[in-house]
DNA sequence: CGACTGATTGAGATTGTTCAAGTTCGGTGG
DNA sequence: CCACCGAACTTGAACAATCTCAATCAGTCG
């Protein structure tokens, strides 16, 4: 929650100024020029490397962020130290928990990212007044109850080949914003730990997994990171 | 989604008598008196026995389901036939994907039920007027969705032994909408391989956890169904 | 060039599944 | 009231998937 050099140099960047894909199907998208204006005033963008963590566990919460790039990982602990990825964010999500005074999850940088961060009380006032916004509040919790029940299928009922098949493809479809499809050619936004923790095993299952997707010519991988789908067919059939 | 000999007796209780807890907390609770005499018109209240389904995967969904008692599960199933259990829901919940005009999962009663079924349009009109049926219906969503990401954890993370000992709390702390706290005796409202379709496992996993449970004296099985808490402290502990 | 971090690979241990009997429960009919 | 039946549940033994632990490899930073 530190602010670093970068962040004082990204205030330089207006906050109207970008009208790219990404404000437009965000929260930014439903608000009236007056209100964007007005909000810009209570707002920061910010940049933040790879690890940041945004909100704490059982921390309390008096800000929302909206990612304008990057990836954000959702996750829980438990006493013993397992941990569990619950969900990630994209451009241009909304991450906090509305309504909630103390985060039930922590929520941490995957990738580096950009994000505007916005007061708490700014956007519940805002909420009050403004049903677009409103209803693409609504809609953001709606998805994402959906893909966390989609998810749970994958974490329940899959097997290790299937989960790592199913987040390669997770990520092709939600990586870039402002693309149709699915991105072919993408840098995995998280580390194999992470992998892991979403989908519910270890490293070296995840490994093995990718090992085998690579030698069975579905994918390349190249510097660890950059991946390339060479049959998106046959990954599309390993998702079970 | 047939109605039985059963519906047609049911229709006899009066929708507006009740002022049970189920209507305060529920839907019904923020609706002003005259919405409700109203919405008592469009709406039917019946009883259907353990099994029937209320809505299929990818099917047109034209009403929403009040759970007025017993349990509802919601589940997906992959192309094999593979399936998970995504959620339970208590009375009084309120059934159904809103906005979606196709329900991306299975409902069917998990016990025998009674549910207070309103037409689609109806309900979403509902919403557009009353802010406080909408404030609650967020609240559910969001409500849902944290349980969803909890479950996410026990799914991925935890041993067959704490998944079945988080289960027997979840239930302890839902089946009864008026108690409080965790109610220590009560009748499992669904059946074995319904809880090893919730937590991810097979039917004799299941059962070999309930056995032991019941061996280090933590609960007492009679019926297979009825359960008794004897040491929650221990459950608990067992939960991870 | 080492030291370090992150990723891969291998071998053995563990957990949970599969398959195959049993057993209990609840209902039915004599 | 009891015998019988099918469905649901339990139990056991062998097997498979995944984890654990340990060694190795690759890329990065000083």
């Amino acid at each position: 929650m530190d602010i670093t050099r970068r962040d004082i140099h990204s205030l330089d960047i207006p906050v109207l100024c970008k009208s790219c894909d990404v404000r437009h199907k965000g929260m930014c998208g439903a608000l009236a020029p007056e209100e964007l204006l007005q909000l810009s005033r209570q707002t920061r963008q910010i940049e933040q490397p790879a690890g940041t963590e945004l909100v704490g566990e059982s921390t309390d919460v008096d800000a929302y962020d909206n990612v304008m790039s990057g990836v954000v990982k959702l996750s829980k602990t438990l006493e013993d130290g397992r941990q569990q990825i619950i969900g990630l964010q994209f451009a241009p999500d909304l991450v906090g928990r509305l309504y909630a005074s103390e985060s039930p999850m922590t929520a941490e940088a995957a990738s580096d990212i950009t994000i505007c961060r916005v007061p708490k009380a700014t956007l519940e006032r805002l909420v009050e007044r403004n049903p677009v916004l409103r209803k693409r509040l609504m809609d953001q919790a709606l998805r994402e109850l959906d893909e966390a029940r989609d998810w749970m299928v994958t974490l329940g009922r899959k097997t290790a080949a299937e989960k790592v098949a199913s987040l390669l493809l997770l990520i092709a479809t939600h990586l870039d914003p402002d693309a149709r499809g699915e991105t072919r050619v993408f840098d995995l936004p998280m580390s194999r730990l992470d992998i892991a923790d979403y989908l519910g095993l270890t490293i070296e299952t995840v490994s093995r997994q990718f090992s085998r997707l690579k030698s069975d010519g579905i994918i390349t991988i190249t510097a660890n990171r950059h991946i390339e789908i060479v049959n998106l067919a046959r990954l599309k059939k390993r998702c079970g």
